[in-house]
DNA sequence: ATCCTAAACTAATAAGCGTTAGTTTTGTAA
DNA sequence: TTACAAAACTAACGCTTATTAGTTTAGGAT
C-alpha cells in the first residue's frame, strides 16, 4: 500500500502543499487535477482528503503563508533605524532571497491569488494593498531626506517591487547563476540606471 | 436568434477573440468555460464554433499575435542608427503602450502561454528567447559605446522588461493616470535609478 | 415566392472534475 | 496476540467540460 512520505520536520500536509506549489507553478492552479498532484505524491486522489481539507485550501494556505512572510519582514526592518537606502536594500534583498529559495510559493501567490474566492481574495488584496502602501512612504521619506531623487513613488515601487518578481524568469538556470552576484547586480540597477553620467 | 455582431473592420471572429482575450485576463484559460464565453457573447457554446477552431486555438491567436507585434517593432528599431540610449527608449516607450492600449492580450500572452500545447509552446519559448538575447545584445552594444555603465546585461534586460510588465498592476485605474508622465516616470527610474548622486 | 447559405439552435457524447462514503490495510502499543 | 487508530484503498456521486452531429432559423438574392 502506497504511503505519503513524511518525516519529523515535515508533516504529510506539508509534503502535499510543496508538491502542489510544484504543480501549481508548472501547469497553474485549475489546470492541475487533483488526481495528479496525488499521482505525484505516489497516492490514490481520494487519499489526500485524510490531510487536507480541500483543493481551494491549499491554495489559500499558499497565498497566505507567502503574504505574512513578506508582512512580517516589512515590519522587522521598519523597526530599525536605518536610514531609507538601507532599508529598501534591505527589503530589495529579501525580495530577491524569497524569489530564489521559495520559488515555487512565490510564484503561487503572484499568478494563482485570482483563483481565491471571497473573502480569501479580498483579504489578499487588502493585504497586499497595504504593504505597497507602505513601501511608498519609504520612497517619500527617502526623498524628503534627499537620499533619493525625486521622483514618482508610486512608479518607483512598482518598478523595483516588478522588477525583483522578474527573477521568477531566471530561477529556470538556477545552476548557471551566482545568487550573490545576480542580487547585487539588480540592486545596482534599480539604485543608480543604466545610463552613464 | 441571437447574433454575433460584427462590423465591417471585425469578424466575427475577431469579436470571440477579443472577448475570449478579457475572459482569460479575468479568470484564466483554463477558467474559462467556452458556455461562458458565448454567455459574454450572447449565443450558445456550440455556435461559437461555426467561427473557430478550438478553445486552444483562441490561446494560439492571441499569443502569437501579441509575440509577433513585439518581434516587428524590435526589427524596425534595429533597422534605424539611433544610438542604443535611444533604440532602448523607443522600445521601452513601445512596450509601455503595449502594456496599456493591448493590456489584455499582452496579459494572456505573459501569463498564459503555459497553457499552449506543443508545437506552439516549442515555438512561443523559442520566439521569446530569441527576442530576448538580441535586446541582451543591445545593452553589450551600449556599453562598448560607452553610452551605458559597466552592469551586467542580461540582469538589465531582465529588469527592464519585467519592471515594464508591472504596468499590468496599473491598468485597473487606468482613469486615474496620466499616460505620458507614467512613461517618463518609469522610464526616469530605469535610465538614471534611485539614488540621488 | 423560392432557394440558398450563413449561422444559429438542441441534444448528446465521452471524458474529467472535486469530493464523499464506506472499507481495508498497516504500523504501533498494550 | 489483540486492539486501536492512522491512513490508505475502491467505488461512486453529481457536475462540468469541450466538442460534434444533426436540425432549424432567418436574411438576401434570384
Amino acid at each position: 500500500m502506497a504511503r505519503i512520505i513524511s518525516t519529523k520536520n515535515t508533516s504529510k500536509k506539508d509534503v502535499i502543499i510543496k508538491k502542489a506549489a510544484f504543480l501549481f507553478t508548472k501547469k497553474g492552479f485549475a489546470s492541475t487535477s487533483m488526481r495528479e498532484l496525488a499521482d505525484h505524491i505516489g497516492v490514490e486522489a481520494s487519499s489526500l482528503y485524510n490531510h487536507i481539507g480541500s483543493k481551494n485550501e491549499l491554495l489559500q494556505t499558499i497565498c497566505f503563508k507567502v503574504a505574512n512572510d513578506f508582512t512580517t519582514q516589512l515590519n522587522q526592518i521598519a523597526d530599525t533605524d536605518l536610514s531609507f537606502t538601507q532599508k529598501w536594500e534591505q527589503i530589495i534583498r529579501f525580495h530577491i532571497s524569497m524569489m530564489l529559495n521559495h520559488y515555487e510559493e512565490v510564484f503561487v501567490a503572484n499568478h494563482e491569488w485570482k483563483q481565491l474566492e471571497d473573502p480569501f481574495l479580498s483579504n489578499f488584496l487588502q493585504q497586499r494593498k497595504l504593504y505597497e502602501s507602505r513601501l511608498v512612504e519609504w520612497i517619500n521619506a527617502g526623498i524628503q531626506k534627499k537620499e533619493f531623487r525625486n521622483i514618482d513613488p508610486h512608479v518607483a515601487v512598482l518598478t523595483i517591487l516588478s522588477a525583483v518578481r522578474g527573477l521568477e524568469f531566471w530561477h529556470r538556470h538556477k545552476k548557471n547563476i551566482n545568487i550573490k552576484k545576480l542580487e547585487s547586480a539588480m540592486l545596482d540597477h534599480l539604485l543608480f540606471g543604466l545610463i552613464k553620467k
